[in-house]
DNA sequence: ACAAACTGTAACCAATCCAGTGACAGTTAA
DNA sequence: TTAACTGTCACTGGATTGGTTACAGTTTGT
């Protein structure tokens, strides 16, 4: 547990893929070689982003995946939450022995800090756009390096 | 990777008893025990809070654990950066491909976004003390309760 | 001197999750 | 009818977590 998974990254990347594509579609074998990762994977993360809305898929022979929103409607929020479940934070397994004055008063508390801290992430993560990102990723791309 | 360990949660709630003593010492088999876990493990989660200048310890027969600093000068956030490693976003385990436009240029981009939400989280973990935190279970705890 | 009560580690375990992979049914277009 | 996709299952190796036993080292009490 030493953090999530690598859900939100794949998901941020394939997004920022299909808003390069402006409407066209990707396969999740064109996404994975971007990735140099494998298609199923792609598919589980992508099986997300379409139930969450985010993007659809058309099967058979030339289909793929395109997104269903503007880019500048997909928050990186939104892949993440689309990707990761639960809870950053976990709590300790066994409840706290009640016969301690702080452990039976700390659970509900810790909880609310927890979900307090979270919540500043995930404002955080909702201020940045897919359409934002990518503006970053082709500007950075395209700077003059000296010749 | 469903999130991070439950050792900030266990950290929490140990700092939380040693301020509870106001200056007195616990063993960590009576930390164990209000925890419903195991004094190894304990002191596992101690042994790094004491490395972060957040504790110290006694070895020996009427040894112990004690807090290091005043409660109101210790945060969640420094229980947290103590036992917790690492980043809690994971990016793909292979780099982007470099023949795609997006991957040769989201890698920095994502890592940016990514610390900027980290440190959302870490900020507003910083906004409590453990000397505040103790202060409202002790005040719940003794909430009247209709009697 | 000796026993008791601690810390500090190492070693091993079961459970869980991640990501990689092969397989294959279903769907659609050429 | 074949080719190219999605959708999903099953299995894998590797990493990490937390539980547990064991034991060496340290300090106090008698």
């Amino acid at each position: 547990m030493a953090g999530l998974s690598s859900r939100s990254a794949v998901a941020i990347h394939a997004l920022a893929m299909l808003a390069h594509r402006r409407g066209g579609s990707l396969t999740s074998a064109e996404i994975a070689d971007s990735l140099e990762s494998n298609p199923v994977f792609v598919r589980r993360i992508l099986g997300r982003l379409r139930d969450a809305h985010l993007v659809w898929s058309t099967e058979g022979r030339g289909g793929g995946w395109s997104l269903a929103r503007a880019p500048r409607d997909i928050t990186l929020y939104d892949a993440y939450a689309a990707v990761e479940e639960g809870q950053i934070f976990s709590r300790h397994t066994h409840p706290p022995n009640g016969g301690c004055e702080v452990g039976r008063g700390i659970g509900d508390l810790l909880d609310a800090e927890f979900r307090s801290a979270e919540r500043a992430l995930e404002e955080q993560l909702g201020r940045t756009t897919i359409a934002g990102l990518l503006q970053q990723i082709l500007a950075s791309d395209g700077e003059p390096r000296g010749h």
